[in-house]
DNA sequence: CTCAACTCGGAACGATCGTTCCAAGATAAT
DNA sequence: ATTATCTTGGAACGATCGTTCCGAGTTGAG
């Protein structure tokens, strides 16, 4: 039998994803990851292979982790709006304060680098976009069927729309926009959408 | 008197906003500037400076030259909510044929990457984004004025939203979407903005 | 205890990074 | 024609890039 490994996969891999988040894939070079995450060459290559594969693992970790449970409540919620709305405070909370504040969204951000030209990163940036999109439409259809949404809203457009929105939160938290502009005009959208006779 | 330059230095900065747009600093070597302008590197740095003051020039002349013209089209059109339209209209086309076509916006594109902790490159993204916020609002102002936008709408909180927007068509342009469904969706904004009463 | 199988530390690879430097060439005022 | 001033071509700088390789160390089955 062989030797076993010395370290966490796991956590090297979420160290990665931070570094990656950051920066991006063509700033960060393989030295800041072996400082990062404490490996040297040989264990990183042995187990994660090259530089691009080992974005790509990190894409996909940041998206299973980070988005996807953020999908997943927002999908099942059965409230309506008020988890759309949360879903928004959610994201605005965590691109402007805490730990991350200021680092945007990996996706967005590999949509706007030279990442996006491996074919593997495309699949994942399509596949997190499609899935956003339809939490989105489940929530406004839920919604729909709760209280009615303004007359004329289709469900699928609109989340087509707010799906679009959260890329715009995500670059511009990234510049340093400030929380309550954007929590102000996410309202003011969400506001829109509700029936004109609810309360 | 000295030598003149045997270049232009304006079609030189054009051909580095087109690396750089395309391809983001991080992922731009000064070889690809030098192989791209056709100038050599004495010329390069004595004209411009080091890599991070072109780049600064080039993400300056792209607002001056793409963004401005359009936001000042924008603002100064007197159709109100068409207006709005044909913007979104034309930043579609450019961003899904043509000869830009899947390269995204510079502006955007910075917000995403490294190049964002320059302080000299978040002024500028800072103040494209008032920019067009501002040519937003003017555009819905008048609209506003000549036929009314739908009740509760107000055209400050909408400019800021539909701000938002055009970053989200950006991003996801520069992903490969599709240009009818980006159409849909803004359509379909704009359409719940106008005033119910008409036509 | 042996040994095959694997990991780890670290040196080293050629390539490319951004930048600097200098000699040669070009220009226009004197 | 001379000269001061600037441009240009191209070599060269040290640093860092991503990647590979090998010897030494560690493991557990036989």
């Amino acid at each position: 039998m062989p030797d076993i490994k010395h370290f966490d996969p796991d956590a090297a891999l979420e160290a990665v994803v931070r570094l990656f988040w950051r920066q991006g894939a063509a700033s960060t070079g393989i030295q800041d990851v072996v400082t990062a995450t404490g490996l040297n060459r040989s264990s990183l290559y042995a187990t994660f292979g090259g530089k691009q594969e080992l974005y790509r693992a990190a894409l996909r970790r940041y998206v299973e982790q980070r988005s996807e449970p953020a999908f997943r409540r927002l999908a099942e919620d059965e409230r309506g709006l008020p988890a759309i709305a949360d879903f928004f405070t959610g994201l605005i909370d965590a691109r402007c304060s805490g730990e991350y504040a200021r680092w945007g969204c990996m996706v967005s951000n590999a949509h706007a680098g030279a990442e996006n030209s491996d074919p593997g990163v495309r699949a994942v940036l399509d596949r997190h976009h499609e899935q956003l999109r339809e939490a989105m439409n489940a929530a406004l259809v839920t919604a729909d069927a709760r209280e009615g949404l303004a007359p004329g809203c289709d469900p699928g457009t609109w989340a087509d729309l707010l799906a679009l929105l959260a890329y715009g939160v995500n670059l511009r938290s990234r510049a340093g926009a400030d929380a309550r502009d954007l929590s102000r005009t996410v309202t003011a959208t969400l506001a829109s959408l509700g029936s004109p006779a609810a309360p």
